[in-house]
DNA sequence: GGGTTATCTTTACATCGTCAAGATTGTCGC
DNA sequence: GCGACAATCTTGACGATGTAAAGATAACCC
């Protein structure tokens, strides 16, 4: 919420807009989304902003970029866990992938649904192609193509995006293991050499 | 554009309303789209689309269930071309959601990543539904049960989503034949009974 | 310590969605 | 055919939003 501060300066107001921001993004929505309610979240001038980010798509851009440092982050942590075999941290990092969307679906829809942001943007640009890379090297080591990698993507981003927005609900209302072990399922059909 | 009118009423500004504002969909996107410039491209004041349809979510409502529609009968295009095999079937109504994704990547937005529609209304709720039934009803036919179906509505959905993003560039810059090929191949995937 | 610059605030403006009140036209009883 | 009534559309107003410009404050550097 409102930060108190006693100085003229805020010290860290970047960090603490993108905080605000996520939380704003959160409550509202990427279609709702309001600069004036992150600075008032922030505890901050409606202009405050501006300085540090430009204008809203710069925020929301800075957002999206470290969504998908967090989004690869969701993805290690579910490879830690697995079998290091690259077929089960494929599998991983699928379930890392629908976790993600499923947890943060507002962050979700900023990256993979919205115009909001500006993807020609280095940062947010080298960070979405960075999670890019993760998989297509994932699915090398399996011995897939770029083809293999669209199946893979493609099977766990319609999981996600579904999942996120409420639909496929004979799997949501699935009590937690059970709906592991469907998840996991569904992936692998998209593997490569099953075809 | 602005129709011309002689008269003070409009005669059938319901429909036009709708045609403006799938312009301005497309024009604009979900999270820019404008009232007020939908208004102005049907040649009526402001405040005019408030009698048909309420607000500007009552709008979006109506354009997403005629949006629902346009869906299934993007699909139906696809199934009368194909053999009349229930596979055959499945596998034209999974290339007809990844058309109607690639040519009205707005609209399917608005359809499918969007809280701006309400999706309680009863029309856009039946309409919705009735894609879901369709789905259901070819996968049944394949012998398939919910979990074959969540199976096909990902990795469908996957492709459409990713590919009207302009994602999965590897598929989207193959020639025309190639990628029907392609995209056959991947749908045929998440088919049940290849587990 | 004084000038320079980065940071934040204030003020202003165009645009937006919605509401209320007024203007215009179609409809329906007679 | 005409007059009341209802449906349709316009006008004007309000608060909220994003952005730009100018002013205030504090940090930094010599």
């Amino acid at each position: 919420m409102a930060e108190d501060r006693r100085t003229y300066h805020h010290g860290d107001l970047r960090a603490a807009l993108l905080r605000a921001a996520e939380e704003e993004l959160q409550a509202s929505g990427v279609e709702a989304f309001s600069l004036r309610q992150v600075a008032r979240r922030a505890g901050v001038s409606h202009a405050a902003p501006a300085h540090h980010f430009g204008d809203a798509r710069g925020l929301l851009t800075a957002l999206a970029a470290e969504g998908f440092h967090r989004f690869l982050a969701a993805q290690s942590r579910r490879e830690a866990r697995a079998d290091p075999a690259p077929a089960a941290q494929l599998t991983a990092a699928g379930l890392g992938y629908v976790d993600f969307a499923m947890e943060r679906p507002a962050l979700f829809r900023l990256m993979f649904g919205s115009d909001r942001p500006d993807f020609a943007d280095p940062v947010l640009n080298e960070a979405a192609t960075a999670a890019y890379r993760h998989l297509r090297d994932q699915v090398a080591e399996v011995g897939g193509d770029e083809v293999a990698a669209a199946s893979v993507w493609a099977m766990a981003h319609g999981l996600a995006d579904l999942l996120s927005n409420g639909r496929l609900r004979a799997i949501l209302t699935l009590p937690e293991a059970a709906r592991q072990d469907v998840l996991v399922g569904l992936l692998e059909r998209a593997f490569p050499g099953r075809g």
